[in-house]
DNA sequence: CGTGCATTTGCACAGCTGTGCAACAGGCTG
DNA sequence: CAGCCTGTTGCACAGCTGTGCAAATGCACG
C-alpha cells in the first residue's frame, strides 16, 4: 500500500458529517440517523471506502483473521480440508491466513509467532505440534487454538480427531470377512498420531482374532510410498491377499504396484483398503474401498468452536468424529 | 484477541528503556546500541512479544499481506499453485490471505473489497475477473494486482499466462504424428481464456493440416466431465483414435471411460493427451502424456513481480510462460 | 581541552478506527 | 409548560506502531 488510503475522514468531509458518524455508520449496532447513514454510504461508495480492518483490529476484541497452519497443502486430503475450512470461516465473517509449513515443530512455532504478529483471533493447526509455552502465550493473549488430528492435547485448546482406531479395527474386520488369509498393514513412517491409531486399531482387531499380520512401514504418506510398499509386500513368497493402507495415496500406489508391476488382480487376488476418501479413490481406475475423512464436519466443528460464545476458553476439549466406510471395488464382499 | 496484548510499552518497562528504543530494535536499519538491543531482546523473549503488524501496517507502506483469490482450491492444479505461491510469499517475507471464491465475478469483487479492508499489499487473482472500476480503486490506493491465467488484462496489472495456444498446436501435431486419423477435442464448457486458447491452438493446427476434428464440450473441468465426454466420443460410430483433453482431470475421466467402460486399449486403440501435469498424471494407472503447467515459474513470476522494486506500477505488463510437453504412455511415438 | 562528527535516545506527532460521555433535539405525558 | 425518555451527534481519548527532529552522548583528532 504505497499511497494514502481513502479513510473515514475523507468520507466524513464529502458527506458533511463528523468522522465519528462515519465510524458509527459502519459499526453494527451503533446509532446513526437514517438520512445521515444514506449520505455516508453514498460518499463511501463514491470514494471506494472500505473500513480499515487493521485499525479496527487495534481497537476491538477481534481482527477477523484466523491462521491456517498446514504442510503439504497440495495433497488431496489437505487441500479439501483447507477448502472446507475457508468456506466455513468466510461464512462466519472471518478470513484465513494460510501459513505453509514444512511439518517440523519449529516451522509450526514460527507460524504461530506470525499469527501473534497479526493478532489473529485464532489459529487452526493442521500440521506439526506447537510446544506448550508457545500455546500458552497464544492463549494468554486471547487467541483461540484448534488442533486437527494432532498428537497431543494442549491446555485450553480444542483438539479434533477422527476415529482412527475404529477405522483400523473395521479395516481388519472387513479384510477377514472377505476371506483374506494373509493380511498386511502398509503404513507411512511419518509417525503422526492419526497413522499410529489406524495401525493400533488394526493390530488390536488382528490380535483379538488371533491372526498374525505383516507390517510394512516406510516414507511419507505418498503415492510413491505405496508403490514401494506394494512392490515389496506383493513380491514376497507369503504374499498378502489383503492390505490395509493407512492413506488413500499409499493405497493407490499399492494398487498400481499390484496391477501394473505384478499383474495381480484386485480384488480377486488381493484386496486393498485405504483411508481418506480422496477424490481419486472414486475414480474408476481405482474404485477404492476406504474410510471417509469427515472433512466438512471437521471444518464445521473447528470453525463452529471459534464462534461459539458459550465455549469456555480455558477448558480443554476434545472431539472425536466418526469415519464412514466407503465400499467400492477393491475388496470382496 | 480478547485480552490486551503484550506491547512495546511492556517490553520498554522491563528493559528500562523508552518505547521508541523497543520500536527501533525491531525496525530493520534503525539505530540502537548493542547493549540496549540485547536488553530489549531479552525482555521481549521473556514476555513473548511480537511486533503488532496491524499497527505497523497503519504506519508504513506495507502490511505484508497478500490476498490469494481462488476458486476450487482443492483441485490438484490449483492446490499445487497455491502451495507454490505461499512458499514464495513466505520466502519474500509476506503472508497469504486465502479467499475462497465461487468463480463468479461478483464473488471476486467481494474478495477484492476484503483485500482492501485489510489493506493488503497485493492481490493475486487465480479465479474470476474483477471489473475495471474495482481494479482501478485497488491500484489508486497502492495495491498491486497480479492476474494468473485470466481473461483480460487490466491497466496497471501484471497478467501471467502460459502458452496455451502453443500447447494446443503441439497436441494436434503429436496426435497426427502418432498416426491418429480421427482426432477429437474434449473441452470443458467453463469457457475460461486458458481453455479457449488450448482449443484455438488445436483447431489452428488441424486447419493447417487440412484435417477435420471432432469437438465435444460440456460441464466443469472435472474428472466427471471427462467420463461423460469420453463415453460420448468413444461410443460414436466414427470413434476418435486420438483425443486432446484440455485438462488432466478431463483426460483421466476420458481414459477411464475408454478402458473400464468401453474396454478400449490406450494407446493402442486411442491416444490421449491432457494438460496440467497434475500428480495423478504420473500415476501408473494413467501414465498420462500431458503438458506441464509451470507452477513454480508462475509462482516465482507472480511473487517476484511484487517485490521487484524496479517495476513500474502503472505499466501494464504481460508475461507468457512456456509449457513443457511430458511424454508418458498414452500416445504412440 | 575543545571541536567536529557519528551514534544514540526520547519527545511529539501521525496513521485510522471505536467508544464513553456530555450536550442537544425531538416527542410524549402529566 | 416542564420533565422525562430516546435517539443523535461530536469531542476527546485510547489502542500500537514508526518517524522526524532536537538534544545528549561518545569518540577521535589536533
Amino acid at each position: 500500500m504505497g499511497k494514502r488510503q481513502v479513510s473515514a475522514r475523507d468520507v466524513a468531509q464529502l458527506a458533511g458529517v463528523s468522522r465519528t458518524a462515519v465510524s458509527r455508520a459502519f459499526t453494527p449496532g451503533a446509532s446513526v440517523a437514517k438520512e445521515t447513514r444514506a449520505r455516508i454510504e453514498a460518499a463511501a461508495e463514491q470514494l471506494g471506502y472500505q473500513v480499515n480492518h487493521l485499525a479496527r483490529g487495534l481497537i476491538t476484541a477481534n481482527t477477523g483473521l484466523v491462521a491456517l497452519i498446514a504442510a503439504e497443502v497440495q495433497t488431496p486430503y489437505r487441500s479439501a480440508l483447507l477448502a472446507a475450512l475457508t468456506e466455513q470461516l468466510q461464512a462466519a465473517g472471518k478470513i484465513g491466513l494460510l501459513i505453509n509449513t514444512d511439518r517440523s515443530d519449529a516451522s509450526v512455532a514460527q507460524a504461530l509467532k506470525q499469527a501473534i504478529a497479526y493478532r489473529t483471533d485464532a489459529a487452526i493447526v493442521l500440521s506439526g505440534m506447537p510446544d506448550s509455552s508457545l500455546t500458552e502465550t497464544c492463549l494468554r493473549n486471547g487467541m483461540q487454538l484448534v488442533l486437527i488430528n494432532r498428537d497431543d492435547e494442549r491446555a485450553g485448546t480444542l483438539m479434533i480427531r477422527v476415529d482412527d482406531i475404529g477405522a483400523g479395527r473395521q479395516a481388519f474386520a472387513a479384510l477377514a470377512a472377505a476371506g483374506c488369509r494373509h493380511i498386511a498393514l502398509a503404513n507411512s513412517a511419518a509417525g503422526t498420531a492419526s497413522l499410529q491409531d489406524r495401525a493400533i486399531g488394526f493390530r488390536q482387531a488382528a490380535a483379538e482374532a488371533g491372526q498374525k499380520i505383516t507390517e510394512a512401514e516406510a516414507g511419507p504418506t505418498s503415492y510413491q510410498t505405496g508403490l514401494d510398499l506394494g512392490t515389496g509386500l506383493l513380491s514376497r513368497k507369503d504374499r498378502p491377499d489383503g492390505i490395509f493402507c493407512t492413506t488413500d495415496l499409499i493405497a493407490c500406489g499399492v494398487m498400481d504396484a499390484a496391477r501394473t508391476r505384478l499383474r495381480l488382480k484386485i480384488p480377486d487376488e488381493v484386496s486393498v483398503i485405504g483411508f481418506d476418501d480422496i477424490e481419486q479413490a472414486g475414480w474408476e481406475s481405482y474404485a477404492l474401498t476406504t474410510f471417509r475423512q469427515p472433512v466438512e464436519d471437521l471444518a464445521r466443528t473447528a470453525v463452529g468452536s471459534l464462534v461459539d460464545l458459550a465455549r469456555e476458553h480455558n477448558l480443554q476439549a476434545r472431539k472425536t468424529l466418526p469415519v464412514q466406510m466407503i465400499w467400492r471395488g477393491t475388496i470382496r464382499r
